[in-house]
DNA sequence: TTTATTTCGTGTATTTGATACACTAAGCAA
DNA sequence: TTGCTTAGTGTATCAAATACACGAAATAAA
């Protein structure tokens, strides 16, 4: 849960950027508004409102490096949590909640895969977040169908077995909404 | 739009209805956040950071009268705004998207209508929300299959015609998320 | 070179949900 | 009694989601 103040001549999504990367070291991930949380006494010590922001990001690519703020930062998987600070447990548990019903609706998984990726480690994103094994065929199928990713035409050769098809997304620019 | 700032020991929900009851009067609605605007350069004046909130009623209960703050207030169809202030244009459009959006996935709509109301009158909040014609038989089918309103046994007599059930939503306490 | 192992890639039948579509019922007024 | 208005209902079709099993391609080991 990086965070920080704001300046006073500083964008909100700048600031978010800002205090990722000095408490964490890490840089260019998907930013998203998430809520905006003013409870007065949300912060015993002061009145604090904290515009929140998610990022999302492959796990492989991400060092998290303690810098100036923060004096030790570590991943943790959302099901071992540690004690959090303050309405930190609530501001995490909406997260998880906005992520997954975007899952629903929307490109955002694509955000946490590389730009090049094989059907299987889509699905993987998709069997991770949903605690659920999906069929292979229908989800290929229903993946396809939307026509938001398209073949390389390269594949993935690592290990002993037949290659991947590599796909990338057609328009990685932006999250789209997927209306059913 | 009416705002205006946070007392320094207030919630900011709390602020919302206190600046709404200020300006129009109008009390008891529905309220619900809808995203933070902190644009440095938003309100040329000076910095100001807006957590928005939009509120949802019938539009037959309201009366907006102008007091303290506001020295004029009225009602305009989303078609045919006028000139606002700063990135109000914006802020009201997202407002707009995200109720569309929600309409087709929550019980929003009920926001919008008294305790107690027809399917009629229901099938006219959406019909008005998305602009376009609904089915009769197919929209009844779809509403109470999700099993989220139930008649009262009660019935509406106002004209020369068969009077139309009255129904009221079963668990009105908050806005339910329908998956489908 | 053959066999074993692993992951990749594919098609069809069934079920479920969404859509298209038209007439009778009930009240009131003329 | 007739005319007008809005309420209420069923079925057939189409589209989408689901259930389900096996051959293909690569490598490693025998």
């Amino acid at each position: 849960m990086p965070g920080g103040f704001l300046d006073i001549d500083e964008d909100l999504e700048a600031c978010a950027k800002r205090e990722l990367q000095e408490e964490t070291g890490i840089e260019g991930l998907y930013l998203e508004q998430l809520y905006t949380f003013g409870n007065p006494q949300r912060d015993p010590r002061e009145r604090v409102i904290s515009v929140t922001y998610f990022a999302l990001s492959q796990s492989d690519h991400l060092m998290p490096k303690a810098s100036s703020d923060a004096t030790q930062t570590a991943w943790f998987p959302i099901s071992h949590l540690p004690e959090l600070a303050f309405d930190h447990a609530t501001i995490i548990q909406l997260a998880w909640k906005r992520l997954l019903s975007k899952l629903g609706y929307s490109t955002i998984a694509f955000k946490m895969l590389p730009k090049y990726f094989t059907l299987s480690q889509l699905q993987t994103v998709y069997e991770i977040l949903l605690n659920e094994n999906l069929d292979k065929r229908n989800f290929r199928k229903g993946i396809l169908a939307r026509n938001i990713i398209k073949e390389t035409g390269e594949y993935s050769r690592n290990g002993s077995h037949r290659p991947a098809k590599i796909y990338q997304v057609i328009n990685p620019s932006q999250i789209e909404i997927i209306k059913r």
